[in-house]
DNA sequence: CTGAAAGCGCTTACAG
DNA sequence: CTGAAAGCGCTTACAG
């Protein structure tokens, strides 16, 4: 297969390449003859332009590049959803990488992306991520960046975000609400600051609500995952007794509790209400279905996506790019795992 | 930020683009001396090569393109996971693109990744492509191609996959040895081959036991989705009352119909076994836990990277390409959904 | 060991 | 309306 170059159709036309270049970006300044002539032309060669020469001419690669902490999640997947598909809509193709939570392997996967000179960023931080120094050089570079999810709010840049100490707040509150005395709280590692924000928001709620703070009812739990909520659940019923309800910093934490309880025969609501959040599908098909909080994942990575589209957009033009961060809703999802 | 272009350490250091070139190369025709001198500029100017520049002379954009029905799948997403880490250990990058079953834009997106000229391409079909124009198109380009898990027989290209007749024969031949006798199959559409071949794989493990298949016992999903098991689980109860066997083609709808029996004080397994497939890790987690087959998503992404990369180097080097079928095995996962 | 030169395939300011 | 020419930043065959 012989490659279709610009080159290639000049000349069996007899025109010149600047010609021919012209034509097919309909450019005013070429006889509608001659671009009815080079386009079919360039039709009947299948011409696919070399986006490698139009990539070093226009400097840009409309490519963009997002980094999660993990792929095989619920939550990322539904992010990585919305904004493969936004993308899509607007012509750029999405390069993922997944930083496994570890700080080091972010620090190279965004030199990574500066090096393949993407034409933005998106980026969900690793629980362990403290220095910002490679952020920062993102900025440097005045590649155009938006953070979603878990972001650090000393990084200049535009962020979507959920208001996680008001959610958090609300769903300890639901369990407040329905009779519950005595919540314990399975919260994320100490550092990401989804984690400190659900728990602030929780401590808040009991606050609020004439309930005593009590640290020896606060387990933290890793890695976030289901075996942590199985192991925090098994701790849980060691430690106490008195127990009437419990929020979990998200869903599979939750059901990890549940399965758990399940097995002893401590009967959920009854015995224990749980409180979940995200409200992954998979929380009204275990059995009690969970009660949580909608995350809106899906729409999270279409505004993200969104956002960055307007950024790279004004540079382009030259314009000063306005850092926005958008906060969107939550909701309470009530089930049959609270009463 | 002035970009560090080549030229820009040669006029610094006074010797030529060249040279310079050579030397961050290590070619061994530049001396020493001036390696070190080039390098230590190189660094001190945070010296990276102009990509674009590198992809137009050396014709290798080293990114790859990867195509699933979906992204928010637990399966996909594994495969996922295992394609893009493998990659970057390679120093390739993974565009991922979501074809959401339909073959149209399945064949659009292979376009796509065809004019960004990836330097090579993995896709697991969309369950409505019958079509395979697209695929052969990749192939005439000369652009390496695997295909995994949703394949089509018909194209011409390595591929990596289990074997869906087998898995399912032992499937069905669990619930038969746990002692079931009427036994319904939720299937996915008519035309996906690995839809195909479980009902295959269920019907051949039937007649083997001398068990007389019914066409009533099947139920077509769809979608293959969480609400297609709980509708054919609901229809399943209004149109027979001695079923005492469930084999459904993907844990998602096991799921389904393990949620509608438990609603409807129908105990699994005493009364109806079920079994999965794929082994999600959910599957463990609802009660009562999913006996299902062990599919291997995170492997199937590393082999299925790693046949590619032989592809692309041996294309690299002008040498012939042999073409590949992996078969990766599966294994019965026995829980408590059946006896 | 070093470097001038051609070329990858395109875009675009400029001249006519 | 058309085209010659420069240039994007790199690589590499070739000459010295």
């Amino acid at each position: 297969m012989r490659e279709v170059t610009l080159k290639q159709i000049a000349e069996n036309l007899g025109i010149s390449i600047t010609t021919v270049s012209k034509a097919l970006k309909d450019y005013p300044d070429v006889s509608k003859k001659t671009k009815a002539l080079v386009k079919e032309e360039a039709k009947r060669l299948n011409y696919k332009p070399n986006v490698f020469a139009v990539n070093l001419r226009t400097k840009e690669s409309k490519t963009v590049g997002l980094i999660v902490p993990e792929v095989v999640h619920h939550f990322f997947s539904s992010v990585i959803n919305g904004i493969i598909e936004q993308a899509e809509k607007k012509g750029y193709l999405v390069i993922i990488l997944q930083s496994n939570e570890s700080s080091e392997l972010e620090k190279k996967q965004i030199d990574l992306l500066i090096s393949k000179r993407v034409d933005g960023i998106m980026i969900s931080l690793a629980s362990t991520t403290t220095d910002i120094s490679h952020l920062n050089y993102v900025l440097e570079q005045e590649t155009p960046m938006v953070m979603f999810d878990k972001i650090s709010k000393l990084v200049d840049c535009s962020k979507i975000i959920i208001n996680d100490r008001e959610a958090a707040y609300v769903a300890t509150k639901h369990l407040i609400d329905t009779g519950c005395k005595r919540i314990a709280h399975f919260r994320g590692a100490l550092l990401p600051q989804n984690s400190i924000d659900r728990f602030l928001g929780y401590k808040k709620a009991l606050e609020d609500h004439g309930i005593p703070y009590d640290s020896s009812l606060v387990y933290i739990c890793e890695r976030v995952d289901y075996q942590n909520g199985v192991d925090a659940a098994t701790q849980l019923l060691q430690d106490h007794d008195d127990v009437d309800g419990v929020f979990a910093i998200t869903d599979l934490v939750a059901i990890g509790a549940i399965k758990v309880f399940n097995e002893k025969g401590i009967k959920v609501p009854d015995d224990i209400s749980i409180m979940g959040f995200s409200n992954w599908f998979v929380s009204s098909a275990i059995t009690p279905s969970l009660s949580t909080i909608d995350q809106p994942g899906y729409e999270m990575g279409v505004k993200t996506f969104k956002l960055l589209y307007r950024e790279m957009k004004a540079k382009k033009k030259g314009e000063k790019i306005v850092l926005k961060t958008k906060v969107l809703e939550t909701a309470l999802i009530k089930r049959n795992s609270t009463k």
